[in-house]
DNA sequence: ATAACTGCAAACGTTTTGCCAGCAT
DNA sequence: ATGCTGGCAAAACGTTTGCAGTTAT
């Protein structure tokens, strides 16, 4: 094969069939479980306290091989870590600038948003993120938390 | 002092008097004169040609500074790598899915979305971030493009 | 004089990778 | 038999930090 192109690399990842080990069902189960967006090492302490000997780079591939298939949703978010969610609908996020909490925002995705801003830009959109940030319901109460 | 807290820190940042040094003032310069939405590293790259001697360490605290102050925009988008924007007012960004160059839009922020989104969760919103994905135009006419 | 700053190298935390043995089909 | 998979350890990556010497005010 001469060049890998995207093309190429699509029809690979078509190929490969996936089977459905313990390992990735556990990890499912438990981002389905949760409502928090956990991150990478999150979901392996969950996952290690009912199946103890699981790897963090199981973990890793799985969260990204389910993304791809897009059973759940990969937030590739503000921080510097990413979070993953069980819930692969479309939808929006809040981030609380104090602690990082991430929640959901429960409202309808805004569709017509794309189409406006198609005449603003000569890209081609096929999707958009919208962020929220602000406090955390804990963190309002009390802004300036001692630190140790 | 007993507590460090987040007041003390933001009292600790503006007690900081930057000085004025040729490294920052290059950053600044080379970071105004493109519209590419550079990382870290790209930013260095730039400077390293009129400062040869500059270190990637000089420039991440030079762009946390300025981006502290205002003066710039950091963009903690989508991608594993920070992005900074010389043009520091709220504007909205879209990332090419393919290449991953990243575009301003050309349109006014969206100041009543966060009002509409503050009935719909508990946190107390204060910003908003709004990204939009799709293709560059480079890469919607060739979608496959051949990699070495 | 003093606080801010630089360059260097090392540290850091997150994510990816190479390897080989194991297992499902 | 094939090829997907898991665990482990090491690598890679972007970013931050400690330090010792330098510079702007």
């Amino acid at each position: 094969m001469a060049y890998v192109t995207p093309f190429h690399l699509k029809l690979m990842a078509l190929a490969h069939r996936p089977r459905n080990t313990r390992q990735r069902r556990v990890i499912l189960d438990e981002l389905k479980k949760v409502t928090s967006h956990p991150t990478a090492y999150e979901v392996l302490k969950l996952v290690r306290s009912r199946m103890p000997g699981i790897s963090l780079a199981t973990v890793y591939r799985n969260l990204e091989l389910l993304s791809e298939r897009g059973v759940i949703m990969r937030l590739d978010t503000g921080g510097m870590k990413r979070r993953y969610d069980g819930n692969a609908a479309n939808h929006y996020h809040v981030r609380c600038i104090v602690c990082d909490r991430v929640a959901d925002v429960s409202c309808e995705p805004l569709g017509t948003i794309e189409e406006l801003m198609g005449e603003a830009t000569d890209f081609t959109i096929v999707g958009h993120r919208l962020e929220f940030h602000g406090y955390c319901p804990a963190c309002a109460r009390q802004p300036a938390k001692p630190t140790a």
